[in-house]
DNA sequence: ACATAATTAGTAGCATGCTACATTTCAGGA
DNA sequence: TCCTGAAATGTAGCATGCTACTAATTATGT
């Protein structure tokens, strides 16, 4: 047997994906989108994209993409700053407000669910191990910013 | 600090692909195009796009248009298949047959370098993890042709 | 003050993944 | 035989992710 890792890693992102895509149903949001507005929710002052690219380790024209289709829906607008022509501050309209409640609450609920038969000390492990696992393959995406990691 | 699991499990996947993508540049395969081109190597007798699918818990479209674009640089050739019409069977090109010998190499290097300083102990129990959390979130996808899975 | 560099975001174009629907072919039962 | 259903693939349309290039704005150094 080889080819262990990099397909369960690849399988394990997946499922992730598809449940959370599926409790998101009846919101109207997919995976990724209700990701972007739990993080909205939890920040007191509104972000701008820049923000979101350094919390999620995402590309610009990506969270460019993410937000435009959640301003469609009307969860969010998006308006210049006045301080800096150059950003945009990101606000939750009324219909993204009410995902405030819940967004929280499934997205621990989904963390949760991959590890319910977890002990305390196979948990550490498991962080640990992924956190060296990502070390060994470089570090992840956007080296710029390490420091705003724990942002999320 | 809350999302770890899902939010590592990204970024590993993340990583994982990019390493393997820029490692087969010069060979002008992205990552998924030479984990097929791998799989194709490994096998006595020509596929049909469905194995593939059962292989890497893939839909068919999303193979279609890896094989498609496989074929478009060179790599594979695809006949139907005489005995069966519905099937089309997949032969590796010379150019293809020239990446039996690096592809399987490349993938188990990229393989090692994950855990390369995992003792064999946290291999195990890294991969006990991994496929812990794949059963808590339902599995993976294409449960259908669950025998098969072992056949990458 | 002004020129240059850095920062932020926009756009184009692509690959990969999905679902949903259509098509072709084979297999099995009335 | 013929009809119906299963199986394999094709096509359309979408979301998410990337790189590369562009544009606008701010920051910085002389």
């Amino acid at each position: 047997m080889y080819l262990h890792f990099g397909h369960l890693v690849r399988i394990l992102h997946w499922c992730t994906d598809q449940i959370m895509t599926s409790t998101l149903e009846q919101q109207e949001l997919t995976a990724s989108q209700g990701h972007i507005m739990g993080y909205l929710s939890r920040q007191t002052n509104p972000p701008c994209p820049r923000d979101i690219e350094a919390a999620f380790h995402l590309s610009h024209p990506t969270v460019s993409g993410l937000l435009s289709r959640l301003e469609q829906k009307g969860f969010i607008q998006q308006c210049p700053d006045p301080d800096d022509r150059r950003c945009k501050r990101i606000y939750l309209s009324e219909k993204g407000l009410q995902c405030h409640d819940t967004m929280y609450r499934i997205i621990l609920e989904n963390e949760e669910r991959m590890v319910h038969d977890f002990t305390p000390e196979e948990k550490e492990l498991f962080l640990s191990f992924l956190q060296r696992a990502i070390t060994n393959m470089g570090g992840g995406p956007c080296q710029r910013r390490k420091q705003e990691d724990t942002q999320l």
